[in-house]
DNA sequence: CCTGCGCCTTAACCCAGGTCAAGCCAGGGT
DNA sequence: ACCCTGGCTTGACCTGGGTTAAGGCGCAGG
């Protein structure tokens, strides 16, 4: 077993038996990311997805006026890839890029999906991984119906704390909603309030 | 079998052997709802969900301050229940309340567990059910992240066509995360524009 | 028939955040 | 030392939608 700690993690989601373990790791590949590579580019197929072992991805989709918006980041043991376009086999209309030299855990969907021909456990483990999915878009989507752009911004703060420092402030921007501008605004007004 | 119709609609997200169905439909009750009566109210358990046969639905989240939002209008054929909290075991925080006279299919989250044990292939369906829920979602979330409410009227219409008329307009307001006075202007400006 | 209620509209005023444009500052490359 | 470049800030101005409050309209009940 290569990745005894990443194993543990997923096991807290659903029940996982080691030596299946054994046989996902047999097949997975790792890959190493420099700053501002891209793990997955818009109109690539989404037939991967991978944990990451060391570093930060954001998640961005540039829509057809072409802003930039920013779906999730993702730090080290959680997924990366284009989740909801692999559920459609759909080719990818998301980048997920690498904001800092990282390492991760790539599978390729087919493998994953002969896993779970092998043994229930993985499709109880997706049925979790979905289920999770579901529970951050909600929660997100109650932020956008109830909050404004700087209560959303110290949530977000409280919720990624071990983002701090890691990523650029206008890709917070980006993932709230606002632009850079705005966001600067917003923290420049608490720091007056705040003097601390 | 009572309700071949919604087994087909089912049978279509996941293979789905009628037998497994019939002893579905021996677990599942069904509930005539009056308009304006509630299906789950909140600080209820999470514990049962069910499946529109006849009317129109609407989730309801209070928050904290009181302020309504609606997380989604479900009919005919479609799922409601309070689907996060059950996941999470927890009280369901929202308002499941009939918008017309309405008649559903209820089961108990423990009788659906039972049918799990017996067969996998509820299990997948519950994976794609989360699946389901998830792309919905993630939809929103784009629509918050790109749109502007205006546009996310246009989208909504389009996107439920089977609703108009079915739902006040107040409602559609907390959907798209505005008030009641802000929708009414955008529908005059939008009537001004297109004097059609 | 009037009354009240539920739902929608309109108007006046306000403010958060967008847009455009001009800097500022730090770090890297030459 | 120089100048880029990338990331952040600030200012002026604009606009979408919030807030409050005042009607309007249709319908159910007395």
């Amino acid at each position: 077993m290569r990745f005894p700690k990443l194993f543990e993690r997923l096991a807290t989601l659903a029940p996982l038996p080691p030596e299946e373990w054994v046989k996902a790791e047999a097949v997975a590949k790792e890959q190493a990311l420099e700053k501002r590579e891209l793990f997955l580019r818009p109109g690539d197929a989404a037939d991967r997805f991978a944990v990451v072992l060391q570093g930060v991805f954001r998640g961005v989709r540039v829509s057809p006026r072409g802003g930039e918006s920013i779906k999730a980041f993702r730090a080290e043991g959680e997924l990366i890839g284009a989740y909801a376009e692999m559920l459609q086999r759909r080719p990818s209309m998301t980048a997920i890029e690498a904001l800092e030299p990282s390492r991760v855990l790539v599978f390729q969907a087919r493998d994953f999906q002969t896993l779970e021909q092998g043994h229930v456990c993985w499709e109880r483990l997706a049925r979790r991984v979905a289920e999770q999915h579901f529970l951050l878009k909600e929660r997100r989507e109650q932020e956008f119906l109830e909050l404004s752009a700087e209560e959303r911004l110290v949530n977000f703060w409280e919720e990624h704390p071990h983002l701090k420092g890691r990523i650029p402030q206008r890709d917070v921007a980006a993932y709230l909603g606002i632009t850079e501008v705005g966001l600067s605004r917003i923290v420049s007004r608490r720091r007056k309030r705040t003097p601390a």
